[in-house]
RNA sequence: CGGGGUGUAGCGCAGCUGGUAGCGCGCUGCGUUCGGGACGCAGAGGCCUGGAGUUCGAAUCUCCACACUCCGACCA
């Protein structure tokens, strides 16, 4: 091994430098590239398998609970954007316009859509008459753009992909119970297939999508002990109904708005992936969501038989998971390290000695254990090591979770634990917008949310010191 | 948007007291290897982010622009 090349490929260890460590991990897993086009990246196909992969998963989710999936235009005209004037001015000051078309000035400018409400309720207002066509539960799966200044990989760029959630419904309750639901599905789906545990509760005033009347939120903790929303699913009430004119016959024969939600994923999962899981090695992919399940890697391939048992096995396995068999030229430590940046939950080398046994190694990325596994029981230890990974992911995040979780009861305990280490800080709040900007000035957090459960930490606002109202969790954020 | 850093071969860098470019890895070919990033030999590949200026002459000095990156601010 040349020391040189050791140099050139290792990433930037992730507790030296968390934010560099990243950004290597999103270039040399070939997730991402950066493109000619400033702001926006490129999804390589190892990324987008995993997209992929989340997408599917979803959509099945959302396919169970009755949603269908349609397709908006990507351009809103600049009087549809202008109708919800609380939207209109959250989103206005990032929206790119296109102001020309076919070599000739348009008559009305059109923005890219960064979030496709004003659409889905345009739409609405033409096709909705009785109550009997409620309620109405559309998808879409498209990519929306946003002015960013400073972009990341996955984060924040200006360009991304997600899934947009948007709903209408008879009454405020079952649009709440709508709300609901789908951000628990986030949270079963976060936590069961991305083994990433997360905090589900309301988003303040301040923190709130434009043109809400509740925006909810489930926040994860990556390994820096920063949170990064991970899913959002908002509550409308029936303003933007009223401001598009989106009405119905009710049941008593009188015309009424329909009450409306929508809700969100993005590419952005990727990011939480990284920084949750990854490590020193690099990525580290839960297995739901991996393209790459099992690696196979032939050792001492050039000896007859080795290659042929090897694609053998890719076979088998291929009935049950997804493997992939590398036969190239490299060394076998060469994939061995490959492999591992790339994240793939578990490696099975196989080489002369193990065929002369019957048996395989299976290498799991999360503990490097060594297993020695007869070929004969692959189809059950597979899955189960699968599973125990994903179980100790999940485990490790949470425990990382718990480290950095702290509760203050005054402010020179909100200073102190905000100055030593990122993670939640829990604190009692009165419910003002100042207060909770001073918390961003003095201690430099945000509210995170107001968790669902609730605890009483004490009776008054650390802050101003009236009666507490809620428990928040601050923290620091992506 | 403010502050710092960086733009030279596919990648990472050196060259920056001015005289038209080197190293490591990677890549191509052949051979030997193969249980933690293998080795030998032979090759290919750039004219130095873009623009303006100084100069007989600029990768090198000056100015401007653009891009990426890190830290803040902003952020649906």
């Amino acid at each position: 091994m040349s020391e040189n090349k050791k140099m050139v490929e290792a990433i930037t260890p992730i507790n030296e430098d968390f934010a560099q460590w990243y950004t290597d991990i999103c270039l040399k897993a070939e997730l991402v590239d950066y493109s000619t086009v400033k702001g926006c990246t490129i999804l390589r196909p190892y990324g987008y398998a995993i997209w992929e992969n989340i997408m599917h998963l979803l959509d099945m989710r959302f396919k169970e609970t009755g949603h269908e999936n349609v397709a908006m235009p990507m351009l809103i005209p600049e009087s549809l954007l202008q109708k919800e004037k609380d939207h209109v001015a959250g989103f206005a000051p990032e929206v790119a316009w296109v102001t020309m078309g076919g070599g000739e000035e348009l008559e009305e400018r059109m923005c890219v859509r960064p979030t496709s409400e004003t659409l889905f309720c345009d739409h609405w207002s033409h096709v909705l008459h009785s109550y009997r066509e409620l309620p109405m539960k559309y998808n879409q799966w498209c990519s929306v753009m946003r002015w960013e200044k400073t972009t990341r990989p996955f984060l924040r760029t200006r360009e991304f992909w997600w899934q947009e959630g948007h709903t209408i419904h008879e009454t405020a309750e079952e649009a709440i119970a709508e709300t609901e639901q789908q951000l628990n599905l986030y949270a079963d789906f976060c936590e069961n297939q991305l083994n990433m545990p997360v905090l589900k509760g309301r988003k303040t005033e301040k923190e709130k999508f434009s043109g809400a009347e509740a925006t909810y939120t489930i926040e994860a903790m990556m390994h820096d002990g920063k949170a990064l929303q991970s899913g959002t699913s908002h509550y409308f009430g029936d303003g933007f109904s009223r401001a598009f004119d989106v009405k119905f016959t009710g049941r008593d024969n009188t015309l009424q708005y329909p009450h409306q939600t929508s809700w969100g994923m993005s590419t952005r999962l990727i990011g939480a992936i990284i920084m949750a899981h990854g490590d020193d090695e690099g990525l580290l992919l839960p297995p739901a969501v991996a393209p790459v399940q099992v690696v196979i890697i032939p050792v001492a391939s050039h000896k007859p038989g080795v290659l042929e048992k090897a694609e053998e096995l890719r076979k088998e396995l291929s009935k049950f998971c997804r493997v992939k068999l590398d036969d190239s030229d490299n060394s076998p430590g060469w994939k061995f390290s490959q492999w591992e940046m790339k994240g793939v939950p578990l490696r099975l080398e196989i080489g002369p000695k193990d065929i002369a046994n019957n048996q395989c190694v299976l290498v799991r990325r999360d503990t490097r254990e060594k297993i020695f596994v007869p070929l004969t029981e692959l189809a059950a230890a597979i899955p189960a090591q699968l599973d125990a990974l994903g179980k100790n992911l999940y485990a490790r995040a949470e425990e990382n979770r718990a480290k950095r979780t702290f509760s203050a009861k005054n402010m020179e305990e909100v200073l102190q634990l905000a100055a030593a280490e990122n993670g939640y800080i829990k604190a009692m709040w009165c419910g003002d917008a100042a207060c909770e900007e001073m918390m961003k000035e003095k201690a430099g957090i945000s509210s995170r949310c107001i968790p669902f459960e609730q605890e009483q930490l004490s009776d008054v606002c650390p802050c101003c010191g009236k009666k507490a109202k809620h428990m928040v969790v601050w923290g620091k954020a992506y």
